[in-house]
DNA sequence: GCATCCTAAGATAACGTTATCTCAAGGATA
DNA sequence: TATCCTTGAGATAACGTTATCTTAGGATGC
């Protein structure tokens, strides 16, 4: 039984017992119970049993953190992503990937905030994770050259770094806008609009880019149809009276990303929206259930987030490896949206 | 200028430079890096100015391993939530009440799986974190008795833990299911039926238990109106069959979590749904942009999170202090769907 | 019967920090 | 001029692990 050790004086936190502590219960060598913890077959049964006996006595809990010191690695990598706790299947398959290759996974919110972007990458690099996937806010990412030079292992996801060459995995933004604008070309559009995200956003600045290519390859005119900027409300709204009430009115819209969609259909309305064809960009949750049910062009989060850690453990087991971009397909979702005949 | 330190030969991660390095190269003595690193201000100019060079020559990042190690306490608390990377209002609360205290945090899925959840608590306690919030998943949570005598503070939110008596905030459960109940008989309904989570779930439980008192409460009889058990699209296909379609056929329902909420809009589809009241318990993402937009007793997610920190922190500081469970109410969220008419 | 080899287990030195002493130099005070 | 603080800075011992040696003791080889 293990004696009573609560309480050691009000306010203070009690020590934990150490590997000493066990060694001395056990009346053995601090080495035999590192090797018992550490499941060495070189311990004899009697020291066995003793040793097992005093941890469960006193209920010995190795520290991870010495441990880690020690080794050098710490079996840990870091996520810096916009957002935990929202919808984020990457995240997710990241986490997932992680676990199955026995990976903890530190993830932190940078909110889509470039200093706190900054925070939370040097916090990691202090903590020696063994790698980092970051979703990049910030423009500038020089600040981590140092660090790659010291051998810290770092991807990005959904788009590229600036000022230093490292992994990266995103999806096929051209080829998704060309998809949208392609599907409601097909059902009879001619006047196709665009709201999307600011251009000063890497994403943003892809997908507007290709959906102006878009126009120019089927021979429509630009005018009034393309919209980049801040989602808010008056900007979105501001953009469908131009885009909806033109001399020629568009009859379909592309969106350039989920906040840009739900930004949308809150200002059509459930009457307006139900006569404007409309694909998105990127899967919108319970789009199912909406009226029409909303037509998608999704990106391929899962293996999104698996790439990002497959391309982090390559490189962390082969740190000169030349470095790789992955680009990620994406799949357009019929629902009924984005069937509306002009 | 830093030397060029990259490409310690192939396939071999290269070494960080470590405070000894940073003395040697400033020419002081470890002692007096350590003091800078620290700003602690008792280090002469001339000395400052060396050390600062050589920290930036050799682009010295302290470890933070070796840090915590030796200060005994690591500035991270961890969070052992259903799921990270899913809409999470009260994880988004923890991070951010975490970060504002200065503490970093280190969320994992449990996944709803109970192994799971106890691998993570375990591998969080042997981190020597300074803290644990937890939405627990297991039905017995014993094991963390000897953690809790050792000193490791622990929270628990959403249900209590069983087994074990450690600080808890959640949600006023059966006030939110009699707001829910008394709202749609306000409304006309006599009929009302209830769809909900396993009772072998804590609070599948509570909020069945609430419902029966309801029923009870205002004399109505309580054949075949309340349905609980896992969330599957049979289950829920069986019970609404039954629910609307017995002699005395329910006119609403209530359900007992976003899961089945979703799960009944699915069953029920467009036309049903716009004739059967419903209040929904938990928030639901777009609730605003379904037909009928959703009516809904949402819980005080952002104070669930926050008041998860602060007991935490709370026990940090103070580890005798006696246990402590907050309850917090809920609102009802008028949208629509609760106030069609019988 | 003695050298050799294997096995189990112990001493002890890292890992990279911070904290506790100690000490030297210099100015103030009696 | 001798003594006492004050201030800056260096040795060195933790923190709790794992890894490298070393060693004691029995089994094996010739």
């Amino acid at each position: 039984m293990s004696p009573a050790r609560s309480g050691t004086g009000a306010g203070t936190r009690p020590k934990r017992p150490t590997m000493v502590d066990v060694a001395r219960e056990a009346g053995v060598a601090l080495r035999t119970v590192s090797r018992v913890v550490n499941n060495d077959p070189t311990v004899g049964e009697k020291n066995l049993a003793k040793v097992q006996a005093a941890i469960a006595a006193l209920n010995y809990r190795p520290d991870e953190r010495a441990r880690q010191l020690r080794l050098g690695v710490t079996g840990t990598i870091g996520a810096a992503v916009r957002r935990i706790a929202e919808v984020n299947p990457e995240l997710a398959a990241i986490e997932h990937t992680a676990r199955s290759s026995g990976l903890t996974l530190l993830a932190a919110s940078t909110d889509f905030d470039e200093a706190r972007e900054r925070e939370i990458l040097i916090s990691m690099c202090r903590q020696r994770l063994d790698g980092i996937i970051v979703e990049p806010i910030g423009e500038s990412h020089g600040y981590l050259q140092p660090e790659l030079e010291a051998g810290m292992p770092v991807v990005s996801m959904d788009r590229p770094m600036s000022g230093i060459s490292a992994d990266c995995v995103m999806s096929d933004n051209a080829s998704g806008i060309g998809m949208a604008f392609h599907h409601l070309h097909q059902h009879g559009h001619r006047r196709i609009a665009y709201i999307g995200d600011s251009e000063r956003v890497f994403s943003g600045r892809e997908r507007a880019g290709a959906f102006r290519a878009s126009l120019r390859a089927y021979g429509e005119p630009l005018d009034g149809l393309v919209h980049t900027g801040e989602i808010t409300a008056q900007r979105v709204a501001a953009a469908l009276e131009t885009a909806l009430h033109a001399a020629q009115p568009a009859t379909a819209l592309v969106t350039g990303n989920m906040e840009t969609t739900i930004a949308v259909l809150r200002q059509l309305g459930r009457d307006q929206a139900s006569r404007i064809a409309i694909v998105g960009f990127d899967e919108v949750p319970l789009a199912d259930l909406l009226q029409p049910a909303l037509t998608v062009v999704a990106q391929d989060t899962a293996r999104i987030g698996r790439t990002a850690v497959e391309l982090l453990r390559a490189r962390m087991a082969e740190p000169d490896r030349a470095v790789e971009t992955v680009v990620v397909p994406l799949d357009l979702i019929v629902r009924g949206s984005g069937e509306l005949r002009a």
